[in-house]
DNA sequence: AGCACGCCGACT
DNA sequence: GTCGGCGTGCTC
């Protein structure tokens, strides 16, 4: 019978535009499935990973198929549902499934060759006169280092171009390559102790003892220390473990081995660590908490999704418990997606106090490895492992076998929106899809909700429950301004304090309580200035001015790493008088240790907690109250319950109204209000101070008065007016290129391409507000379409109109960004 | 993404 | 004139 040749389909997981197809070698094509890792070659050595999209018989008309090298799995690691999440991800966001696979697997799982350099074996023998300098270099390097790779080479060299010469090495003899590939992944093994086989019954064990017991008593402790953690002999015990229970060493053990009392196995063994504490029952719920976890139950029978609309406080955690908890029981599958920042070992702790050992993490923090077997944990199905993922948004492509619930907490953070690299996907809208194709629901809970998942529950999409009294029945915050700009007419601003805020700092403290401050990073970052004529030092690269990071003494561009030491001189009038300006949490700090030289004080920003525990140590020194004032950014808003804080401060309010974005006010009446829902929690009502030079804004009095409807249908009528969702989707076009008439010229032309057939629709070309990041200036379109129209069809136009404007020759090396649904 | 090919400036 | 940088196109 002929055998018939089968192909591949495969997803690659880099930026390329198409699937590439390979052949199967006839002794592999029974074992492929679709889903399975393969190793290919790309190009003319370059190994890579990729993702079995389809097995068929189509012979390629146009090129040859190379063989795949190699089949990695066993079975599939990439379920036909993801295959079809993925596919979905790259057609809603446009891009590639290359970049989505490139997102959604775990590093460890990809692996791509890497070219190693070595010498040949009788490179002695030949006459290295006929080197060049360069190779003379070169194999001195490898004399020293046995192998190098391309990277390492250039950096000996000092140059880039670096394949020449290893070609030319090749042919004089000198040198060969080999493509390294690594396999990342590799499972963890520990040695186990067993009882030695001959020793299974009862007699020769008897003899065992009895020639062990008067000589060696150490051994005998830990023959029976073993024998009582594992009775049947079936499991083993660790030996590291029984070693430490005995106080013996690794002697110890060897020689039970070498008497054939032990012999030692090695097993793979998690690295995730067990929980291992007694597991506590559900918390009993309040009245108000049960009939919010009835009314989502019912509402999931009609619909979907259901929106949690609970203020601050009032206890919506333990109705996810709840729900978590019945979805677990029918044998589902739950993830609990959180902003990256609110995951914090407060939360996992108390959700592995309810669920133990099926509690699954899945984190930024967490190292590759880590991560790996997270992913291979939740494609196995049995019933040790994690049912329950708590995650970031890319937990979100786990290889989930029968979802039942997803719980999307903080609902209205827009970090579950990812903005760089492709896919710019969004989680909360993203998860809605997933959810529909494994038949499962959605829950999204937040304080102080998004517009957008409002609107859809007004409209009915979505079913919407409310929690309306805080647990316990505290009663919400008292919100109070101090207004800057009379205190500056009075002059009894403190640097940056209000006298009102410091008086109530100060009353606080007093009484013993605790204080957060919030402060925006945006516009606050500290500069260095010219005194004379006002001059800072901006970044060569970015259209930005750098900031100043005092612990290390240099200013920094935050949007491409750009670092020098301060100036001492002004490039403008060559002062010598350059001094700091503005303030950052840095600066605050210092004013606090003026003002309050005995309380303690810290901040949390990026800087401090940069490390994989320092965010926790701080929390952890804040609970127990060794701070008494905590300053920081955006990350102190997010789900931390602390419960001495009496004063919440928000340093300077209208940063926030004043962001040139069409959510300013949205967002900064989340901001606030969350950071505000951390006064006074479990015991008694907190208070909370907002300093601002516009007291009357309309926005800072809805946050004064806990009023989001009110927001939401003033913001509604701003919203519909001016073209943005929730009425309108948006896309985002981003032009890039080093030559800023050429982004000029390709956005107008852009542009004007998309008006013939879209319109009204086309907004810009503009020039956003940084003009130019790492040498590429920008420009942006932004294009606005109705809810009834198929976005789809948009889509396909503007990417219609894209690759004939990158066809034109000037605009070879244009680049476009899209984004969908921008935050 | 990463690699080869080809064009063009600045150094021997 | 050539080396080495960088833009451009392609990968099954």
């Amino acid at each position: 019978m002929e055998r018939e040749t089968k192909f591949v389909d495969v997803i690659i997981p880099i930026a390329i535009p198409n699937l590439l197809t390979y052949r199967i070698p006839h002794s592999m094509s029974e074992f492929i499935r679709v889903g399975q890792r393969v190793v290919v070659q790309l190009g003319r050595s370059k190994m890579y990973t990729a993702i079995v999209n389809e097995v068929h018989a189509r012979v390629p008309q146009k090129y040859e198929a190379k063989y795949i090298e190699s089949i990695l799995d066993e079975s599939p690691i990439v379920t036909s549902t993801q295959l079809a999440f993925w596919k979905w991800m790259a057609s809603y966001y446009m891009c590639t499934l290359g970049e989505v696979a490139s997102t959604a697997l775990p590093s460890s799982l990809k692996l791509a060759s890497e070219t190693k350099i070595l010498l040949q074996e009788h490179y002695r023998e030949l006459d290295d006169s006929i080197l060049t300098d360069k190779e003379f270099l070169i194999l001195e390097g490898l004399e020293i280092h046995g192998e190098m790779n391309l990277v390492e080479i250039a950096e000996l060299l000092d140059q880039k171009a670096v394949m020449p010469l290893i070609k030319s090495m090749i042919d004089k003899r000198f040198v060969i390559t080999v493509e390294d590939l690594k396999l990342r992944y590799k499972p963890k093994t520990a040695e186990f102790v067993y009882l030695h086989p001959s020793l299974h019954n009862e007699e020769k064990l008897q003899e065992a003892f009895s020639q062990i017991e008067n000589r060696a008593p150490k051994q005998l402790e830990m023959l029976l220390a073993y024998l009582r953690e594992d009775p049947d002999y079936q499991l083993g015990v660790s030996k590291v473990k029984l070693q430490k229970m005995v106080n013996g060493d690794a002697q110890l053990s060897k020689k039970l081995v070498e008497k054939e009392v032990f012999e030692i196995r090695v097993r793979e063994i998690g690295r995730l660590s067990e929980y291992q504490l007694e597991l506590e029952k559900d918390k009993e719920l309040s009245e108000d908490q049960e009939r919010a976890l009835k009314e989502i139950k019912q509402s999931f029978e009609k619909k979907d999704v259901c929106l949690l609309y609970g203020v601050t406080g009032s206890g919506k955690t333990e109705v996810y418990v709840s729900l978590i908890r019945e979805t677990l029981e029918r044998g589902e599958e739950v993830l609990y997606l959180i902003p990256e920042i609110a995951l914090t070992t407060q939360l996992i702790k108390r959700l592995q106090k309810y669920f133990g050992n099926q509690v699954g993490v899945f984190h930024s923090k967490f190292n590759v490895q880590e991560r790996a077997e997270i992913w291979l944990n939740t494609l196995k199905s049995g019933d040790s492992q994690s049912k329950l993922i708590v995650g970031a948004r890319s937990s979100l492509f786990l290889p989930f076998n029968k979802l039942g619930l997803i719980i999307i907490d903080e609902e209205h953070e827009n970090s579950f929106k990812q903005y760089d690299p492709a896919p710019r996907y969004h989680a909360r809208d993203s998860s809605v899809v997933l959810a529909k194709m494994h038949g499962a629901k959605v829950l999204m809970g937040s304080a102080t909700p998004s517009i957008e998942s409002f609107w859809n529950a007004e409209k009915d999409r979505y079913g919407i429950v409310e929690m309306s009294s805080r647990y316990g029945n505290i009663l919400l915050p008292e919100v109070q301004c101090a207004d800057i700009r009379s205190e500056l007419k009075r002059k009894t601003m403190k640097n940056h304090f209000t006298s009102f805020l410091l008086e109530q700092m100060d009353e606080t403290l007093k009484k013993g309580q605790q204080i957060i401050l919030f402060q925006n990073r945006r516009g606050y970052s500290p500069l260095w200035q010219c005194s004379t004529c006002g001059w800072v030092p901006h970044c060569t690269r970015c259209d930005v001015s750098l900031t100043y990071h005092k612990r290390v003494h240099h200013l920094n561009c935050h949007y491409c790493g750009y670092t020098i030491e301060p100036p001492k001189t002004c490039e403008v009038c060559g002062n010598h008088d350059l001094k700091l300006l503005g303030f950052g949490t840095e600066k605050i700090e210092e004013e606090l240790a003026l003002h309050f030289p005995d309380a303690k004080a810290a901040r949390m920003d990026l800087d401090t907690t940069r490390s994989k525990h320092a965010y926790q140590e701080i929390i952890g020194a804040f609970e127990e109250k060794e701070i008494d004032i905590l300053v920081g950014t955006q990350m102190v808003t997010k789900g931390l319950d602390f419960e001495h804080v009496g004063l919440v401060g928000i340093l300077n309010a209208d940063l926030l109204l004043n962001f040139p974005d069409f959510r300013s006010f949205e967002r900064a009446f989340q901001l606030m209000t969350q950071v505000a829902g951390r006064a006074g929690r479990k015991h008694e009502r907190g208070k909370v101070v907002v300093q601002t030079y516009t007291p009357d804004h309309w926005v800072i009095r809805k946050v004064m008065d806990h009023d989001f409807e009110s927001l939401y249908k003033q913001e509604l009528i701003e919203r519909l007016n001016f073209q943005y969702p929730p009425f309108f989707r948006l896309i985002k076009l981003t032009l890039k290129h080093k030559d800023e008439k050429i982004v000029r010229a390709s956005s107008i032309d852009l542009g004007q391409a998309l008006r013939l057939k879209l319109e009204e629709r086309v907004i810009g070309p503009e020039t956003p507000y940084i003009g130019r990041i790492n040498n590429q200036y920008l420009r942006n379109i932004m294009i606005k379409i109705e809810r009834n129209t198929s976005p789809a069809t948009v889509k396909d136009y503007i990417k219609a109109c894209i690759a004939q404007l990158v066809s034109h020759p000037d605009y070879k090396a244009l680049r476009v960004v899209l984004d969908v649904d921008p935050v």
